[in-house]
DNA sequence: TAGTGGTCTAGACCACGAA
DNA sequence: TCGTGGTCTAGACCACTAA
């Protein structure tokens, strides 16, 4: 949370950065680095003695760890290593979640030039029908198989030389690279039939289950990617996990 | 974050909590409840004064607040009531979902009765097969259309006297009577044909795209219900926030 | 009984923002 | 310049846990 130097600074023999709390409280976190759930962390007085601070510095320290679910308090016994907490689903381009299924992903371009945004498309962009939007389309592959045929659309105007600098492996990645990677996205899924054009391409019968995925990605606030992915059934499941962190 | 008293106790003219930090936090939340996002909260010093406490005191009551995501501080500025979080996709049961759609959800009990567990249903459920287990499967309808097909599975061993007391109409809405709401949820999803018998059900021709979801919601640590649900692709498309809520 | 975290005080100086 | 939040001190008493 701090944004700016604090007060006195003399300098602590453990450590490097520059505010005292964040001293101890990244000390504390390469301390329990890959420790196992419920292995004690240091107590509060312990630490006051090592770094020669007040308790509360320390007790600011640990209170971020303890937000940040690395820590755990237990009153009367101490100060815990807790249990990674779950995660909901992140949002994962197609390379990563094949990747995480323990696949290899393969893309090839279908198509990748600069458009006229459709009324649609320009809604979900945040963009006016007509404006300039790349159109980038690719077959998706997983371990040499047809998974998927991508349509994804991007606001020319945040990413500039797009089109010119020779397409990404990975679009998240180089969304990333522009300090645009997406954090926040809103998807619509439903199922359908494969139409004969993707049945070409996906290797199917025209008439097999195709799960259909709408997504608005967003980095900050801003929408940075919108995207239509059918997937072949037979081969594709979503895996989600829903609910809070906490 | 606290769990039992503090020290000294001496009563203060606002609010009506036990811990003074807590009487200064809640005393804020009900101040900033329904502001619009950037209003100023009562700054730190004006706290100090109106509960006559330390600052300490009431930075700890304003820090859950922010953590909470209710409040934002702009150093040099002030405290300011925060733009809600973006908040992933709760776990919600078809009844609430389709209520937040603006539509009325309806329910068929086709069946509800004790088995013993497949494996499969075992396996989710953290049970052994051949323990005893509820099934319960429903039609569902929104606005009076055939909407989904739900396949329940809930460990009878959590839940006595459930199929006695007569089904209830939310299931989420029971299980949180018992202390056993899912707060969270692991779905597959995908697309898949209809089946004869699910056609009938559904009302569509057998062979029509059908949504198929599967889930094992939490509550705590435990698994509490296990369901497959068969939606009408026609007519139901999931929503999905993905993301951290930060 | 000793150690732990939970709460609280009454001050202090700093960096930043707005007037 | 004044008010804001950010940081920090050096103590204190409390409730709880475990030895």
């Amino acid at each position: 949370m701090p944004s700016y130097r604090g007060s006195v600074m003399e300098g602590v023999s453990v450590g490097a950065q520059s505010l005292k709390h964040v001293k101890v409280r990244e000390y504390v976190r390469a301390l329990v680095a890959g420790s196992i759930p419920g292995s004690a962390a240091p107590s509060e007085r312990e630490l006051v003695n090592l770094f020669g601070v007040a308790r509360m510095t320390v007790r600011q320290a640990m209170d971020a760890l303890v937000v940040e679910g690395l820590l755990e308090r237990i009153p009367g016994r101490g100060t815990f290593v807790a249990r990674p907490r779950r995660a909901p689903t992140p949002v994962l381009s197609f390379s990563e979640d094949m990747r995480r299924r323990g696949m290899l992903p393969e893309s090839v371009t279908l198509l990748a030039r600069l458009e006229q945004a459709g009324p649609g498309v320009a809604r979900a962009l945040g963009l006016t029908p007509g404006d300039a939007v790349i159109h980038w389309r690719r077959l998706r592959r997983a371990d040499a198989m047809p998974m998927c045929i991508e349509d994804a659309y991007l606001n020319e105007i945040l990413l500039p030389g797009f089109l010119q600098s020779g397409m990404p492996v990975s679009l998240y990645d180089e969304l990333g690279d522009r300090g645009m990677r997406p954090t926040w996205a809103e998807d619509n899924v439903n199922a359908d039939l494969a139409t004969e054009e993707e049945a070409v391409h996906l290797e199917v019968d025209a008439g097999a289950p195709v799960l259909r995925q709408q997504r608005r990605a967003f980095a900050e606030e801003k929408v940075v990617e919108v995207s239509r992915s059918t997937f072949r059934a037979d081969r594709f499941t979503l895996r989600l996990q829903l609910g809070q962190s906490e």
